[in-house]
DNA sequence: GGCGTAATAATTGGCGCCAATTATGTTGCA
DNA sequence: TGCAACATAATTGGCGCCAATTATTACGCC
């Protein structure tokens, strides 16, 4: 009775806490991840916090150097666009499933999270703007009656995230983003695979492109460890 | 001096190890992988089989059962027709890539492998006939010149392996197996990638029909551990 | 003063121990 | 004889320690 009762509970838990650390940027691209930091961050032992680095890297999230740690994976531009190219395969495949899976009651829930998007693109944190685009697009993905599909595309986004696209990079590709939101509705009210197709295609590149343009040539690659720029979590 | 140097080497490598022992079906789907036998069996520590474990377990290759321990992810039906339709959709999608970037060499390369394969048919052991059947395909992607969407690919290719499809279930679905190969070369002569995707896809549907048709439900999901046959590795 | 080199500090990572949990075997009771 | 409760054995899994490795600082030589 010494121990507290939390002991099974979160193990997995924190891989998913920290991965979203990552991708709010508290950790940027390039960043080693000190485990004495994290341990008192995340308030865990060094083991767990090992073991969800390791799922991480396995994820593909983060980068292990032996011996040196492990670091924010960054993404050169040639591997941002393989995973764009895949994304765009996989999620334009999944709309046929979507608009054939898809009732009135999930349409409706979607449109109001374009709502809700569109509300948080005027007054909202970009982390809310982020909750609710990924709920967004989760719980259209959920109905594609293809579950390994949907997981394959999560786990796709969630490596590009990791790196330097989650938060829009300009007002305007955020408008583009809010529009493409609506647009998709339209088509799914419409049953139109072909055109929710074509705007996800669309979503993907407009993102990522905009993501590109505004990305600073990232120097801090080999730079040295401990003397980085660190937000608090 | 004492500990011998072959510390950082094999860490990763014992995952593979592992997971290629599972997809020979040294381990069959549903058997529970006792972490003292993998100690002896892979002669490492059981941190390593742990680490090696975990890594399995995030890929899917394995499941994770909190104080029961891992055992060989057994796929129901409707999860092995979701990974056909994915590998499907990836694995047509690499084909205009693949017939783009192929060059002689590789053409040439590709076409030895599906004579070794023809000949293993013919006179080989199924883990012969395996690896060279992951050559031929690993080669072919490799070109797609989409180093995200060739991983993707593995990654599923790895997660159905694991469970009941790698051995050719009937004698006549690797006859099948061969020709494909052999066809696939044609269509990469030609240049033609409609051809080549249309090949892709049937071979996938062919194989995995075939391979489901042949598996017997299997009895053992709940099965008391530590009874079961097991193969030496 | 710059630079190569040695001493020191900080960090990672391998590993074994033992508690918590689950499976197995046994005994007693209806 | 069947079944339930208990005792015992086997297995998993959390965790801390310390060696190995790498980064940082200090020193001395050119």
């Amino acid at each position: 009775m010494t121990t507290r009762p939390i002991r099974q509970r979160e193990k997995r838990a924190l891989a998913s806490e920290i991965a979203q650390a990552i991708h709010m940027r508290a950790y940027r691209p390039g960043e080693w991840l000190r485990q004495i930091d994290l341990e008192e961050a995340f308030k865990a032992t060094r083991f767990d916090v090992r073991s969800a680095l390791d799922e991480l890297a396995v994820r593909k999230t983060i980068e292990h150097v032996p011996n040196r740690g492990y670091r924010v994976a960054e993404i050169d531009l040639k591997t941002q666009r393989a995973i764009r190219d895949t994304r765009i395969i996989l999620e334009t495949a999944a709309a046929p499933g979507i608009v054939a899976g898809i009732d009135a009651a999930t349409i409706a829930r979607l449109s109001e999270l374009a709502d809700r998007f569109s509300q948080a693109v005027l007054s909202g944190t970009r982390i809310e703007q982020s909750e609710i685009n990924s709920a967004f697009h989760h719980l259209m993905y959920a109905v594609s009656g293809n579950p390994v599909l949907e997981e394959t595309i999560w786990g796709l986004r969630d490596r590009s995230r990791g790196s330097s696209v989650t938060v829009w990079s300009s007002h305007q590709a955020l408008l583009n983003s809010d529009r493409d939101h609506h647009a998709m509705v339209e088509a799914l009210r419409a049953g139109d695979a072909t055109r929710l197709a074509g705007l996800i295609a669309h979503h993907i590149v407009k993102d990522m492109i905009e993501a590109q343009a505004h990305a600073q040539p990232s120097t801090e690659t080999s730079q040295s460890r401990g003397s980085e720029v660190r937000d608090e979590v």
